[in-house]
RNA sequence: GCCGGAGUGGCGGAAUUGGUAGACGCGCACGACUCAAACUCGUGUACUUAACGGUGUGUGGGUUCGAUUCCCACCUCCGGCACCA
């Protein structure tokens, strides 16, 4: 007993000693506070000018493009997983030996500054500048490798001129009209809407979300159309399979005919059919109640009945008249019209079923063979007349048929055409039509021209004039930019103060100089985001839109990131401004951005989308206060599957900062230490596993699988703190610490930098190159053979990596376990996977 | 309805030219350190079984010596489009 106690004293001594020590050490030590490194670092950087990007024709160019954000007032979360990934890949393709440009800038036009400025008094202009100011130090405590020399801000007089002057090469292109339609109108917001930014079953504002109405209006359009086919060609293009897919069902281009009926009054009325081999089973047409020709198609017995169709019509809303459950209705018009291919003299109705924005907003109805007209044409007791046979089914009986047969069979009741097989029928029938030019093959799109007239005032402004003798005519080239007015006032009605003012508008006609007025609207501003990967490579160059030797150089972007929802907005229509501006010689190759990836979404810790009435939205300043900017990118990298996102978790980011503290310690543990005795044994495994990281990382920088860096790192870095006790100090230790940091440098910069200045890698561990994988030293010496029977594993071994297919198996066919559930048989099979198993069958 | 994507421990997620399912991290349990707690470090952690073993990657089949991976038929969830002629 007395010995003992006096043993543990001794210990408890000897402990005490030790920490004191222990504490000693850590006091000399440096603690990772990130707070401390990283704005030293952000602002050296700058200093240094280590991120500025000039053309060197001898260096293999990367652009590198990451979506610009709004300036809503503040940076997102989401802005970080967004970005800082992005930052990363720009990074590890810098030290790739890349002449890497990876831009930043503000999108800054747009609708909230004119809510905000109305809520609170204050101008559009103040307010956007005001939050542009807050977020550029927001983006710069990222330590992301932004260019800020190139910055572009599309609310800027010197952004906006081109923005104006794209505008006039357009129209002077014909690819920009003014026409007067039913054009979608967001009350909420005072303006009217392009096709693609109403939303959903509920055809709601993409901004507001308030649904949207009908108004006739005359508005700019740009051709967009002219291009569909260009568009649905992604040839050479690494974009997502679901974006192509988006893109390509948005443009909804079919294959088919137009056919000209006539009425019996002689007037021609074009229908375009996907079918035309069902042209034979033809037995009524049907018009949209808003098409032309129904008035004069209209006899006087159902003049009153036609009358109030259309206006019942009129009165629904798009939501009612789309709805695809609602039962079919519609009237007769009274009138006529001959089926051109037998003469038939088939009833013309209208229904709203039959849609005025899509083809010709009339069909010849085939209710035989499309379920639409079947139901219409059972509810109003029309003809059915079945055209094409079903394969190896019995004839179709029109009057007792229950639905519509959906067929690519033999035509059938037909004229000279009966008997055509069901392969050649559409072929056949088109020839036909165009022998006897009653029709022709052609092909439809769904896409409709790009609306871009806005009734507002923070917008670029349309550099158009209205004059009563010349028409409308461009402002001369050289009086651009048209400025917007400072001085606005704010009407309670929401009316554009653009509109309202007392001069801005009142101008002379630049062809006849007489008293004329400016375009009052102003453009759309996905026009404003067109082309901003175009400015940022000279955002101060006054004779073009951009320098030609920085566009030569730098475009196409090589690699875009972004979100997924702007697929059939800012991604067509960038796409369809780089193939006009192409055509005009301002840029050169068919694409803008030759790869796209698509991130996921950050959402609040309770899995919902963040919002500010949910009260689940996280931060980030915040977050960089607490855990530094370092964790914080890391942890986005590593949490998720970037392409998937997820709910933001306060738990998981714990793992990322204890894992920076580690290498903080490591390095800083093992810097300039004595060799230590058994250090020799250790220098290949530190080898392998350095190589084995290199690879990975490099292979998944590339993957943009930004969660396995990571977690590679890691392992990498416990590696390193086991190898430690042994062999800090071994030229194999501070090699792979070296590489470590390099690997580290693109995820973490901050710590990377400060890490490696500590080790005295010199400024900067940016400007090094990225360390090489040697596959002879990343091969592993031994392997875990794995023994299994009939495909399951019964023992593992430890062999030599190379184990001959004959020893391999005589160590399985001796081993116990494989002996007992052999029992006594005869193997039928050994099969052997080099570096892998082996399994014996039987 | 059509197009695209995804279903793996308590959780985030690894691993697919078919070859040890669950890397890395969180959480949890136990231990060390501490008067104590936190931090940190160590060990363990799919389920089931006393053990041998058995089961297990949304469901049901199939191919194969061997399937998270390939094939067939489904289910669920997410995103987009939707009376498009």
């Amino acid at each position: 007993m007395c010995l003992t106690r006096s043993k543990t004293e001794h210990q408890r001594k000897q402990k005490y000693a030790l920490a004191n020590y222990a504490l000693a050490i850590s006091l000399m030590k440096p603690q990772y506070i990130p707070q401390n490194i990283e704005a030293k670092w952000q602002e050296k950087w700058d200093a240094e000018k280590l991120y500025r990007s000039t053309i060197d024709p001898n260096k293999e160019k990367y652009y590198a493009l990451t979506m610009l954000p709004y300036p809503s007032g503040n940076l997102h979360i989401g802005h970080w997983y967004a970005m800082t990934p992005g930052d990363a890949r720009a990074r590890y393709m810098r030290m790739q030996g890349k002449n890497v440009l990876f831009p930043m800038g503000f999108d800054a036009f747009g609708l909230p500054a004119e809510n905000a400025a109305i809520k609170r008094n204050l101008h559009p202009k103040d307010w956007t500048y005001d939050n542009i100011a807050n977020m550029q130090k927001q983006l710069r405590s990222m330590g992301a490798m932004f260019d800020w020399e190139r910055e572009a801000i599309s609310a800027d007089p010197k952004y906006y001129t081109w923005t104006e002057w794209f505008f006039i090469q357009l129209f002077k292109n014909d690819l920009a009209y003014r026409d007067k339609k039913a054009v979608d109108w967001c009350p909420n917001c005072n303006t009217t809407l392009a096709r693609e930014q109403v939303w959903g079953p509920d055809r709601v504002c993409e901004r507001c979300g308030t649904p949207v109405i009908k108004k006739e209006l005359e508005q700019w359009f740009f051709k967009i159309t002219d291009y569909a086919d260009e568009l649905l060609k992604f040839d050479g293009m690494d974009w997502p399979e679901q974006i192509r897919a988006m893109q390509t069902n948005w443009i909804g281009k079919s294959h088919g005919a137009s056919v000209t009926f006539y009425s019996e009054l002689g007037d021609p009325i074009e229908v375009f059919t996907t079918r035309p081999d069902t042209l034979w089973g033809a037995t009524f047409m049907v018009l949209a109640p808003e098409h032309p020709l129904v008035t004069d198609l209209t006899t006087p017995a159902q003049a009153q009945a036609v009358a109030d169709y259309k206006e019942a019509a009129s009165k629904q809303t798009d939501i009612e008249r789309e709805s695809t459950v609602k039962e079919k209705t519609g009237v007769w018009t009274g009138g006529y019209a001959i089926n051109p291919v037998n003469d038939a003299k088939i009833p013309v109705w209208i229904a709203d079923y039959v849609l005025m924005g899509y083809g010709t907003g009339a069909i010849m109805a085939v209710p035989a063979h499309d379920q639409r007209d079947f139901e219409f044409a059972r509810k109003y007791d029309l003809k059915v007349i079945p055209v094409v046979g079903a394969a190896d089914a019995e004839p179709l009986d029109g009057d007792t048929m229950e639905e519509a047969a959906i067929v690519n069979g033999d035509m059938i009741n037909s004229g000279e055409l009966t008997g055509t097989p069901g392969a050649d029928a559409i072929p056949t029938a088109i020839q036909f039509l165009e022998e006897r030019n009653i029709g022709k093959g052609t092909v439809n799109y769904r896409l409709r021209d790009w609306l871009i007239s806005r009734q507002r005032y923070w917008g670029s402004p349309i550099p158009m004039i209205h004059c009563k003798s010349c028409g409308v005519v461009p402002v001369p080239e050289e009086e651009l930019p048209v400025l917007l007015p400072d001085d606005i006032e704010w009407l309670p009605s929401g009316e554009s103060p653009l509109k309202l003012h007392p001069t801005w508008k009142y101008v002379k006609c630049p062809v006849c100089d007489e008293d004329a007025e400016r375009d009052t609207d102003t453009m759309d501003t996905f026009m404003c985001s067109s082309w901003y990967h175009l400015r940022y490579l000279s955002p101060d160059y006054a004779q073009g839109p951009v320098d030609p030797e920085e566009e030569q150089y730098w475009m196409p972007v090589d690699s875009y990131t972004g979100g997924a929802e702007h697929a059939t907005m800012h991604l067509i229509y960038t796409r369809f401004f780089h193939k006009a501006a192409r055509d005009m010689g301002i840029v050169h190759g068919d694409e803008p951005m030759l790869q796209l990836r698509n991130q996921g979404q950050i959402l609040g810790p309770d899995g919902l989308r963040m919002s500010k009435s949910r009260g689940n939205v996280v931060d980030p300043d915040k977050q960089v206060s607490m855990y530094g900017a370092d964790t914080v990118r890391a942890y986005l990298m590593f949490g998720y599957r970037w392409k998937e996102g997820g709910p933001w978790s306060d738990n998981n980011i714990t793992g990322v900062s204890r894992w920076l503290q580690r290498a903080w310690n490591l390095v800083h543990d093992t810097v300039g230490a004595e060799v230590g005795k058994n250090a020799a044994k250790k220098a290949r495994m530190i080898e392998r596993k350095q190589h084995q990281t290199i690879a990975r990382v490099s292979k998944d920088m590339e993957a943009f699988e930004f969660n396995t860096i990571v977690s590679a790192l890691m392992e990498f870095t416990n590696t390193l703190i086991d190898a430690s006790k042994d062999a800090a100090g071994s030229d194999a230790f501070n090699d792979a610490i070296r590489d470590l940091l390099l690997l580290m440098a693109p995820i973490t910069p901050h710590i990377a930098e400060e890490l490696w200045a500590v080790i005295g890698g010199g400024f900067s561990v940016h400007q090094q190159s990225w360390p090489t994988a040697d596959a002879e030293k990343a091969k592993e010496d031994e392997i875990t053979l794995v023994l299994q029977h009939n495909g399951k594993t019964r023992d593992k071994v430890n062999v030599p990596a190379d184990i001959s297919k004959a020893d391999a198996e005589a160590l399985a066919l001796e081993n116990p376990s494989i002996i007992k559930f052999l029992d006594g048989r005869e193997p039928k099979k050994v099969i052997f996977v080099p570096g892998r198993l082996v399994n014996v069958v039987g």
